[in-house]
DNA sequence: GTCTATACTTCGATAGAC
DNA sequence: GTCTATCGAAGTATAGAC
């Protein structure tokens, strides 16, 4: 097996996934791509048909990647609260590894799924379906109240996404001493939301002065 | 005082909107704005200096807005759990009003402000620095648990924003029979999300068994 | 204030040598 | 598989008449 052969392919797909997290598919410049993997611009439309083609194959990748570690814990046997946890610190984690997520899936919502083929819809879809099947199982076997499970995982998933990709835009804010917005780490928000998921869901009435 | 006379720029604004949304800051076309708010490509260089300028002057209106209702909301003289209710709701509704909102959010967080001038940046600022005012105040009163006010501006924030950017990208999962995501209302969204902040913001413990 | 015409630039994509 | 050179299409912005 000639093991080396995807050194390229690889690179440009780590260069394409800053660029087009930087700039979105508009904005993106194949001729950037291509300096930031250090390959000849014409390399790229060899192992990619074209900058549409390289955008989703990045994509494809990336959702794939998700719903597996996403299938690990809800085939696990922890208890339902522990999944939401776990799922919560898996997503933030994802994030640091590949940094360019969150701002390729603002854009990618934003954008209405414009460049999306089915293929990649396709693997996109898992992410909600396990999300929605563990929160499920949560409510059927008593451990949360009864939510819509696709609510439920818009509410854990949009914060964090939201959060850390907000990051710089926090920084320029507390660099012009408009706001201190950057005091707090990502862990911090991590356990704040997996605090906030857990009362969002507990089964139980928090107060009884609602009324 | 010459009234018609801002009938071409706000005309322009309009159309701006719409195609920024649909298409973000590189993506937009000039022509196309011009198209749109049927005037001449050269009105918008006329009334406006660049795709730069209109661009932020665009974001600023949009900021200023949600900035001027939501202090209404924050000086108003109710419980800190109402203002919370109705902060979601009135955010909920300047969305349906200004349906491009969501999407030049989300395209604004992902491309990290870089079009964004520091008078842009003053009026969006207003809009987390309120909402941590009405979170201050709940926990201060100790309506509210001591939560991060920012933290928690973020957790009510992002996912109404994600929910309602995503209505395209969902209809189409749901189209191609991937999914169903599209059989609930914002509406019932707007609800779930109140419900799920009054349970995330309460101040006593929801349940006994957390251990 | 409004329009036509166009200068100037950038970019995606390909041809073709090695 | 890799490179150089370049074509052709768009797109921002402006000049200048009305």
């Amino acid at each position: 097996m000639p093991r080396p052969a995807r050194v390229s392919p690889d690179r440009i797909l780590a260069a394409a996934a800053l660029e087009f997290a930087e700039r979105g598919f508009a904005g993106a410049r194949v001729d950037r791509i291509a300096r930031r993997a250090r390959v000849n611009k014409a390399m790229i439309y060899y192992h990619f048909k074209s900058k549409q083609t390289l955008y989703r194959s990045l994509l494809r990748d990336l959702f794939t990647l998700v719903g597996n570690r996403l299938e690990q814990i809800a085939s696990s046997d922890r208890p339902s609260a522990e999944k939401i946890d776990l799922t919560i610190a898996m997503f933030a984690d994802m994030i640091q590894q590949h940094a360019a997520v969150p701002a390729i899936m603002l854009r990618e919502v934003a954008e209405r799924g414009a460049h999306l083929d089915p293929g990649t819809l396709t693997a996109l879809t898992r992410v909600p379906r396990l999300v929605a099947a563990i929160v499920q199982e949560g409510v059927d076997a008593g451990a949360f109240r009864a939510v819509n499970p696709v609510f439920a995982h818009f509410t854990l998933f949009a914060p964090v996404l939201f959060y850390l990709a907000g990051a710089p835009i926090r920084k320029e804010i507390t660099d012009l001493h408009l706001m201190n917005l950057s005091s707090a780490t990502p862990n911090d928000f991590v356990q704040h939301m997996q605090e906030t998921a857990r009362r969002a869901l507990a089964r139980d009435v928090p107060a009884r002065s609602t009324r």
